[in-house]
DNA sequence: ATGCCTAGTTGCACTAGA
């Protein structure tokens, strides 16, 4: 089964270049951040159409995150746990079953965090805080899961090709990328480091000063895999052409291949 | 040192992103 992960950076923006990278990457589910809609204004039948179950958590104007599934997806659930103040619509859980087993899929859009230090900062570190317990609970429930999204965190400095630019900022500061590690090190893998070393791999060019022509990207678009998830990783890729195509989102699709 | 660009709002400039 083929899972992607998508920031599309607004569904309006993205109405043909979603519907296009669906049709030739084929993937079985896909976890979207920053759909920046409302559930009722998401062009749900386009997708139906093409073969999708669709779950929408939106929010007017800003974040939001959506699952598209060729599959069922079964107990469905909407907000990150820990804070029924947060009404920021950043995460979605859902069930989905493959040959074999139940996978349960987790779509984040974690917080940017800047400036830092401040307010904002502080919201992505509780964010963390909260995304650690609910991985814990999952971990303890033995449930096979895996954690997808937008993280907003540049795990180390080969991931990013300027490194010493994002020194102090929120994607890279030592809080945040610690608080990375202690997800991580809950026993999760991290499935694109699981099969590819090295520098040069990125998943976000910005829009401003010709970052994707000077391939000045970072990687912040992360898949963390339960140990048994881990067990079923085949291939993990990332389709880094989708930044060249026809007004595309400043985000490009990762994917993983499972067998189960 | 800052903005560069893009998206969304109900706009006629702003916030937010990363």
């Amino acid at each position: 089964m083929k899972i992607a992960t998508f920031n599309i950076n607004g569904i309006k923006a993205r109405i043909d270049a979603l519907p296009n990278w669906l049709g030739t990457a084929q993937p079985d589910v896909v976890l979207l951040q920053e759909i920046k809609s409302v559930d009722d204004a998401f062009p749900v039948t386009l997708f139906e159409d093409m073969g999708y179950n669709v779950e929408t958590h939106g929010q007017k104007s800003f974040n939001g995150v959506a699952i598209l599934s060729k599959h069922p997806l079964e107990d469905v659930t909407r907000g990150l746990p820990g804070d029924d103040s947060d009404e920021q619509a950043r995460y979605i859980e859902a069930t989905v079953m493959g040959e074999r087993d139940a996978l349960r899929v987790c779509g984040l859009y974690l917080p940017n965090g800047n400036p830092a230090p401040g307010p904002k900062f502080d919201y992505k570190l509780a964010w963390m805080e909260r995304l650690i317990a609910r991985a814990k609970e999952l971990l303890a429930e033995e449930t096979p899961f895996l954690m997808t999204g937008d993280y907003n965190i540049i795990p180390q400095a080969e991931d990013a090709a300027k490194p010493d630019s994002w020194r102090d900022d929120a994607l890279f500061r030592p809080e945040a990328r610690a608080a990375w590690r202690k997800l991580v090190n809950l026993g999760l893998t991290e499935a694109f480091r699981a099969r590819t070393q090295g520098p040069g791999h990125y998943s976000f060019w910005d829009y401003q000063a010709g970052a994707w022509n000077r391939n000045n990207g970072i990687r912040i678009d992360h898949f963390l895999l339960s140990p048994v998830c881990a067990d079923w990783l085949r291939d993990c890729q990332i389709d880094r052409d989708v930044r060249a195509g026809e007004k595309p989102s400043d985000h490009v699709p990762v994917w993983v291949e499972l067998d189960f």
